[in-house]
DNA sequence: CAGTGTTACGGTGGACGTAACAATG
DNA sequence: CATTGTTACGTCCACCGTAACACTG
């Protein structure tokens, strides 16, 4: 479970399209359609409900990810943002 | 900054040693040096003040790395640990 | 047949290990 | 000189894009 499949995920629940997904994370469809099969290998449980092709709907197993996910990708904005902070400060030698 | 840095920087922390943060990851003692050189760059601020060979000491940015980190790697587990229960409950069909 | 998702496949950048080197006690 | 960290370098493979295919409205 890598930062860029949450990222794949959450902007394929997100746009509810994988083109529009990979682009918003400057990648191609397939990139995007392999990458959330390889997580849903890695997990062992499917995130979407592919029974029906016309309906792009996420299993229970999905929406926890999505919690999960949109949380994880959060923290790692606050930990660079803090960092990035840090990095300013240090450079004015204030 | 990806799961695996983050992995070996609280390792090496932790271990106070690369050689050992290197076992616990299961990596070679290169593949860890150079990986958190790399995560430095990538931040732009280094974490260990290296002035004094002798002593392995976190910068203040460090701290703060090393607190995100840990938080980070431990809402992974749960994450994983919460799909892999969910993945326990479908495969008996409950 | 237009639009979207998936498979096939070849190329490539990056991460790793081995080996050699540097530094410290 | 034993131990640990770093640099050098070649290998390998995981990810990506292009192209072709499949499915749906």
């Amino acid at each position: 479970m890598e930062f860029m499949q949450l990222e794949m995920f959450v902007a394929a629940v997100e746009e509810g399209s994988v083109q529009r997904a990979a682009r918003r994370v400057r990648r191609t469809p397939p990139a995007v359609s392999i990458a959330l099969r390889k997580l849903e290998g890695e997990i062992g449980v499917s995130l979407f409900d592919r029974s029906d092709r016309s309906k792009r709907v996420l299993t229970d197993a999905g929406r926890t990810m999505y919690t999960h996910a949109t949380r994880l990708l959060g923290e790692r904005h606050t930990t660079l943002a803090a960092l990035s902070e840090m990095k300013q400060r240090s450079e004015v030698e204030s």
